[in-house]
DNA sequence: CGTTACGCTGACGTTAACGTCAATTGATCT
DNA sequence: AGATCAATTGACGTTAACGTCAGCGTAACG
C-alpha cells in the first residue's frame, strides 16, 4: 500500500511549476492542507487536484479568495455533484459576463474611431487647439 | 461655437462614476491628457472617448497598461479602420483564451469531484487521516 | 563531526490601481 | 476683505499575490 502517494515540496513545485512561497502561501491562505513530516509537508492526491484547481481558478480570473470559497463548499457535506454543478455554472456565468464586457468594449471603440474621424474633420476647419500634433500653432 | 464642449473634473466624475484621483492618475499614466485652464483640468468630447474605453477595457481583464498601449496606436497616425480590428481581434484571442482556460478549470473541477468520491471509497477501509470531516469517526 | 542541502518560519519588499489626507491655490459668494 | 468651496499637488497607506532574504533546524554525506 502506498496509502498516498506524498510528494514534497519540491516535486510538487516542479510538477506544477510553483515556488515553494506560493504553496505555503497557499497553505497560510487555506487553500490546502498539507500532512506534516515532522516539521515538513507532504502532499497527496487531494492536495494536488485542488492545486491544479487553485492554478486555473486562478488563471481563469478568480481570486484565491472566490477558490478558497469554492473549495470550502467542496469541504462541507454534501452531494459532489450538485457542487460540481454550482462551480460549472459559476464559470459559465463569468463567461457570459466576459461577453458583455467585450461587446462593450468594441462598442467603445468603435466610438472611439469614431471621434477620432470627427476630429479629423473638426481639424480641418478649426485648427489644432489640443496639441495633440506637436508642431502646429497657427489659427486665431 | 460650444467648440469642444469642455467637462471639469466633477462632471466628469458623476458621468463616469470615478473619483478625481482616478482622472489624475489616468492622466499621469499617460491615458487621458485633458486641458488646463489656468491649473484645472478640462475634458474634451475625446478624452471622454478615451475614458470610455478604458474603464470597459478594465472590466474585460486588460491592465491599464495594456490600454495605453491600445491608446497609443491611436494616437499615432495610421487607418482608423485597421486600428480598429487590432484592437477587436485583440478582444476575440482574449475570449478564445477565456474559453480554454474555463474548459481546463471544469476538467480540474471534474477531477477533484473523482478524487472526492475515492477519497470516500478509501475512508472505507482506510478510516481517517485526514482530519477532515470532525463529526464521523464509526467504520472499522 | 563538520558541511552542504533542503525545508521552515518570520518579516520586509514589490507591483497595480487607486484611497486618503494635508497643505495650497484659485474662484466665488456675501 | 473674509469665508467658503472646488481643484491641485505631493506623499503616504492599502490590498492581492506572491518575491526575497535572514536565521534556524535537521537529515544525509564524506
Amino acid at each position: 500500500m502506498t496509502t498516498e502517494n506524498m510528494m514534497t515540496i519540491r516535486e510538487m513545485c516542479d510538477a506544477f511549476d510553483v515556488t515553494p512561497r506560493t504553496l505555503r502561501f497557499y497553505e497560510a491562505k487555506d487553500l490546502i492542507f498539507p500532512h506534516r513530516e515532522g516539521t515538513r509537508r507532504l502532499f497527496n492526491r487531494r492536495d494536488r487536484a485542488r492545486l491544479k484547481l487553485i492554478l486555473r481558478g486562478k488563471r481563469f480570473g478568480f481570486s484565491l479568495e472566490d477558490i478558497r470559497q469554492l473549495l470550502d463548499m467542496y469541504d462541507r457535506e454534501g452531494s459532489e455533484r450538485s457542487q460540481y454543478l454550482t462551480t460549472y455554472k459559476l464559470a459559465q456565468e463569468r463567461m457570459a459576463q466576459m461577453e458583455r464586457q467585450r461587446d462593450e468594449l468594441i462598442e467603445a471603440i468603435a466610438e472611439l474611431k469614431d471621434e477620432l474621424a470627427d476630429g479629423a474633420e473638426m481639424y480641418r476647419n478649426y485648427t489644432a487647439e489640443t496639441g495633440q500634433t506637436p508642431a502646429k500653432k497657427s489659427a486665431a
